[in-house]
DNA sequence: AGCCTTTGACCAGCG
DNA sequence: TCGCTGGTCAAAGGC
């Protein structure tokens, strides 16, 4: 049961004890999606791209995670630090980054891009579950009502839309876990792909993000609590990764969601796509 | 007994 | 066509 299995031994330089801490791009993303202005539908993409816009109401994404930490176990902080080189790519300013992005993981970047279009990552301490009951994103986002019986593609914009809910809905908080349990959340803006454009139909939208975090050692081997059963299905160390990644599905009925979680040595999540 | 994790094998996509 | 890689399957075992 280990949740340590082997350490990659294909790890360039062992792992790095600090993450990457950028100042985070703060945003008043709530009100981006529900003022945005646009009476629009926005696909989670766009949802994201508004989130990570700039503004200073809030220090740093782990702040809103915190406040949005609904148990301890799930107190965290996530590290948008990648989302810099979302939709970003190697084109433009390559050169001023963070060579840690390159290094850590180009390649679940580019996954998440191109692989999948209907991927989209959610910070793990939010509760999909329990935003199931926020009718404004229902409303906003979807006619449908409930998680099931609905489209994958459904779905999909549904857990990012809680998860973004969550954020907007806790952030008012300011009290959260000490240094210890969140650290720095990095980020830069997100990055949404600008030659894409975001579109009306959210089958197409797709969001990445990469979230780092601390992890309470009790929850060390399973993902989130975010009110969803998973069943984990398989384990991969991934090229270009330095933690294996693990692949969990949903097994409530229905449930079409899945999601990848790369976890460090040391139970800090590194990753977490659902799709 | 049922659910979940583990893990090797298999498959598909891509260069 | 072949090898690599990521994702999934499914049997076995544990809790």
């Amino acid at each position: 049961m280990s949740e340590k299995e082997e350490a990659p031994s294909t790890s360039k330089s062992t792992r790095a004890p600090s993450r990457p801490t950028l100042s985070l791009p703060p945003r008043p993303f709530s009100e981006m999606f529900f003022n945005g202005g646009v009476g629009f539908s926005p696909g989670p993409m766009t949802l994201v791209s508004n989130m990570f816009s700039d503004s200073d109401e809030f220090r740093s994404f782990s702040q809103l995670l915190a406040g949005a930490m609904t148990s301890p176990a799930t107190a965290a902080a996530a590290t948008a630090s990648d989302y810099q080189r979302i939709g970003e790519g190697t084109n433009s300013s390559s050169g001023d980054v963070d060579p840690r992005f390159k290094q850590n993981r180009p390649t679940g970047l580019m996954i998440s891009q191109s692989q999948s279009p209907s991927m989209f990552t959610v910070p793990p301490g939010l509760s999909p579950a329990l935003l199931m009951d926020s009718p404004s994103f229902l409303g906003l986002f979807s006619p449908v009502q409930g998680s099931y019986g609905m489209t994958h593609q459904q779905a999909l914009a549904q857990v990012t839309a809680q998860a973004v809910q969550a954020n907007a809905n806790m952030q008012p908080q300011t009290e959260y876990p000490p240094s210890s349990q969140v650290q720095s959340f990095s980020s830069g803006q997100a990055q949404i792909p600008t030659s894409a454009p975001l579109p009306a139909q959210r089958e197409t939208s797709y969001v990445t993000i990469i979230e780092h975090r601390s992890q309470h050692p009790l929850n060390v081997d399973k993902p989130a609590d975010d009110g969803y059963n998973w069943q984990k299905y398989g384990q991969k160390q991934v090229k270009g990764s330095e933690f294996p990644r693990s692949y969990y599905k949903c097994t409530n009925p229905g449930c079409p969601v899945k999601k990848k979680v790369e976890r460090s040595l040391d139970g800090q999540v590194t990753e977490i796509i659902y799709n």
